[in-house]
DNA sequence: CGACTCCCATTAGAAAAACTAATGAAAGGT
DNA sequence: ACCTTTCATTAGTTTTTCTAATGGGAGTCG
């Protein structure tokens, strides 16, 4: 007799839910809207022939046939996790030589190397600081995240983040209401890296506004300078959505002055010599920051 | 840290292919075809960055990561399996009172009743035997089965079966091939219970033959008597494409003689007096008879 | 040896499922 | 009383999944 399993989409669903016990956070967990949650845990709850919750307002709680389910499911699914990573981790061994500008290592990858190891425990990773794209064949290096284009001849590469968005600090923002205008903004002292306005100038495009010969652009060497005169309140820098600055929009630091995302060919990347097959250890790495980037957007 | 899970559905395909190392008997489980399997196998090869699966021309083997991950996701799933029939099978106690003709409940139930027990422990069937609908106001019980038209008044219905198909014995066949064509049928003996001959007429219809005035019908009391009237090569019964006749199938003691089904409104269909809230239990039957006709037309 | 059969792979397109945006409704907080 | 928060629902879109058709390789049988 062939086994009978319920839809294993709406029971993850449902299992985040009781996990939260909110549809908004589950649906945040699983990167949907707060609608599939509530869709695929009414189908289940369809399918099963019982309520799963109790719906209090904007309260919910679980029923006790559903607190025995979730305790029931719960270990299996976190069996199938833990599997899952091992399978994926096996056969990734040795080191893994990545090149990155330095405030990416230092905001992005290192804080989590801990939960990075988690997953690929026999995978070292090694960095070199360059801001910008190194030369493969005379370097020993891997693999590149650059913040930059997302083409380079002679060069695969994968999209760990391209949407971007203008932040600055809170105490520039005094006497003015979020979301600021794209025409006040363009009166703001606005902070790129040397040479690279396209950014900006894209983004006022998407705004609407093309006339753009009286923005006032101050240059810094890297991305962290950027981010620093944002963050004391002296301009606004356009930063991809990201773990960056994860920590300054949670504090209050920097404050995301316009809902404005660009998504453009300009963003976060990361490159490597083009191949047949890529090494697995750079797609590894790849899926592993990309979720970084994704758990962040998630809120 | 959310967890991560692999595709649950393609999963699901993964671990019914290892278990029958087919790709082609794991889609007659799951009621798809061998293709589907194929896309999820492969996509959760490329996700995982590994072979599940070694190709030798036809036969296939698991490779040794994947041996050990079957071994771990399988009691995962079986815990879900197990949970989840618990779950649907909870508060549905007490007794279950059908009604529906002699040969259904001999063909098709009874046979599998284990099977029910096994899902719905504290449920109860009581039988009672009736070709056509009964009268739920006078008569006491909760669904009736029937072989006919979809639409009572006052009464909800479940399709369990509306495929038919024509079938006869095997001595009936001599020196015929198959598929034998419509016009050949149209000249045989064709059986059917009393005046219901509106399913022949459907179906040549459906064939392309609108001149029904030479047909040669026989007509009989019950189902099962035009199902013996094809059995011992009398003539053509036209079937719901269901368990009925899944044992003279295997056996070849019937044949299907020609593979147009018709999806008509006439069929096998589970009828209850119309309610806001139908009764759990009724819902519960419906579920399962219509998996035991999917199992059978699956093959 | 060659035709045949049996599976798996691949493709393009169809069908179904999942998801979203928008909006409503209920309850709690201010 | 008003605003905020959260779940529900609807209709429509997007994405995923599935299928039908077809090709290829490896056994099998005459």
């Amino acid at each position: 007799m062939p086994r009978r399993l319920p839809n294993l989409n709406q029971l993850r669903a449902f299992e985040a839910t009781a996990r939260h016990l909110s549809f908004k956070d589950a649906a945040s967990e699983l990167f949907v809207t707060q609608a599939a949650i509530s869709h695929h845990v009414k189908a289940l709850e369809l399918d099963f022939g019982h309520q799963l919750f109790q719906r209090h307002g904007r309260e919910i709680s679980l029923t006790e046939e559903a607190r025995r389910f979730v305790a029931d499911i719960t270990p299996a699914l976190d069996q199938i996790a833990e599997a899952t990573a091992t399978l994926k981790s096996k056969g990734l061994t040795g080191t893994l030589k990545l090149s990155m500008a330095g405030f990416l290592a230092d905001r992005v990858v290192r804080p989590r190397l801990a939960e990075f190891k988690a997953l690929y425990p026999e995978l070292q990773l090694e960095f070199s600081y360059s801001r910008d794209i190194v030369d493969f064949s005379t370097v020993e290096i891997d693999a590149a995240v650059i913040y930059g284009e997302g083409t380079r001849k002679g060069l695969a590469s994968i999209v760990i983040c391209n949407e971007r968005v203008p932040v600055c600090s809170s105490s520039l923002m005094e006497g003015l209401e979020l979301p600021v205008s794209a025409e006040q903004i363009a009166r703001l002292p606005l902070a790129t890296t040397k040479g690279h306005t396209t950014g900006w100038l894209d983004w006022f495009s998407a705004a609407g506004i093309d006339d753009t010969s009286s923005l006032n652009f101050i240059e810094f060497e890297t991305g962290g300078h950027t981010l620093d005169f944002a963050t004391t309140g002296d301009g606004v820098a356009l930063v991809a959505d990201f773990p960056l600055i994860q920590h300054e929009l949670s504090t209050g630091a920097l404050v995301i002055i316009n809902p404005l995302t660009i998504t453009r060919d300009y963003g976060i990347y990361l490159f490597f010599p083009e191949t047949q097959n890529p090494d697995p250890k750079i797609l590894a790495f790849a899926d592993w920051l990309k979720s970084v980037a994704a758990q962040i957007q998630a809120g």
